[in-house]
DNA sequence: ATAAAATCTGTAGTTACTACAGGTACAAGC
DNA sequence: GCTTGTACCTGTAGTAACTACAGATTTTAT
C-alpha cells in the first residue's frame, strides 16, 4: 500500500506541514516520490511517525524522541538505556507537576482573598495587585510585601 | 537611589538581556540614560520589574502580565478584572496539571513493565519500546497494540 | 593615561512547529 | 486531449520568550 502527505496526514492525525517538518529534522527518512515530486509512504513510514507522535505526546522533545528511535532500532543498545530515557522523563514531569502545584496554590490563595476583600474595590488597592506588588505610582505600597509568594528564576 | 542596569539585574536575579527585551516589548517604560547612553534605574523601576517577574513565575504570559500591570496603574479598572485574569489562570493550571498527570501515569506504567520483564533484553524487544510501537524494520510487532496509551493531538 | 569592566546596539539562534505565497502535479470529467 | 479542481511542492517568515553573540563605546579604577 503506498500513499500521498495527505493520507498520512489523516491517517496519523499529524498535520502536514509538520511532516515534511519531521522529515527536514531527519525523525522520519526522505520517502520516494513520484515523477512529479510528491512524497509516496508506506505503513512503515506511518508506523514510524506513528512512533514519534506517542513520544511525543508522553512530553519527551525531539532530540529524546530521535534516542528511542534509535534505541528501537539498533539491536546493539539495551533495554536499560530505553529504562534510562523514561525514567529521566518521568523526573522531569514530577518537576513541572511539583512547579505547577505550587503556582495554583499561590493563584488560589490570591483569588481567595481577593473574593473576600475586594467586593467593589478598584483594581489599584485590589488584593491580587498588593501581592505582585504594586509598582510606585501611589505609595501606600510596602504591606503586600514578603507575603513570600513565590518565583521561578533559573540562575544560569 | 539611582543604578545601573547590572545592578537592576543582580537586585532581581533577572538578566540584563532580559530586562533590555522587557523595554524593547515595553514591558518596562524607557529609562532615562546617561550621555554616554547607559540606561539608569531607580526603586520604581525595581518594583515595577518585581511585579512582572512574580507574574511570569506565576505563569502569566506577557500579555496576561501587560493586563495586570494595566490593572494595577489604571484606577478605573476594577479588581473583579483582576480576579477574573487570575481565574482563568487556575484554570489554565489545572489543564496543564491534568495533562501532565496523565503523561506520568503512562510512562510510570512503561517503566514498571520494563522492570519486570526485560532484564538484561536488547532494545528491540524492550516492553517500552513496543508500546511506543515498533516501526517495522523487523515485523513482530503486533501485539504491543492497543494498550490505549495516550496521545495529545490537538486538532486545528 | 590606561586598562578592565560594564554597557551599548543589532542580529541571529533556540524549540517545535504553523502559516503563508507562488508555483507544479495529479485525477476526474467531458 | 483538455480543463478544472484539488493535492502537493519549495522556501521563507512568523510564533513565545527569551538567550547569545559580535563589535563598538562608556564608565570606573588604578
Amino acid at each position: 500500500m503506498i500513499f500521498g502527505i495527505g493520507d498520512l496526514s489523516r491517517a496519523t492525525g499529524c498535520p502536514i506541514e509538520t511532516i515534511r517538518y519531521y522529515e527536514k529534522v531527519s525523525l522520519l527518512n526522505t520517502p520516494p516520490r513520484t515523477g512529479g515530486g510528491h512524497r509516496l509512504y508506506n505503513e512503515s513510514h506511518q508506523k514510524r511517525l506513528g512512533f514519534i507522535l506517542k513520544a511525543r505526546g508522553l512530553g519527551f522533545n525531539l532530540d529524546k524522541t530521535r534516542e528511542l528511535l534509535s534505541l528501537a532500532e539498533n539491536n546493539e543498545r539495551s533495554c536499560s538505556e530505553a529504562l534510562q530515557l523514561v525514567e529521566n522523563n518521568i523526573a522531569t514531569v514530577n518537576q513541572k507537576l511539583a512547579e505547577l502545584q505550587a503556582i495554583k496554590e499561590s493563584l488560589l490563595v490570591m483569588a481567595k482573598s481577593c473574593q473576600s476583600c475586594c467586593p467593589s474595590a478598584k483594581a489599584p488597592d485590589c488584593s491580587i495587585v498588593d501581592a505582585l506588588f504594586i509598582p510606585a505610582t501611589n505609595s501606600k505600597v510596602a504591606h503586600a510585601k514578603s507575603h513570600g509568594l513565590i518565583r521561578t528564576h533559573r540562575t544560569r
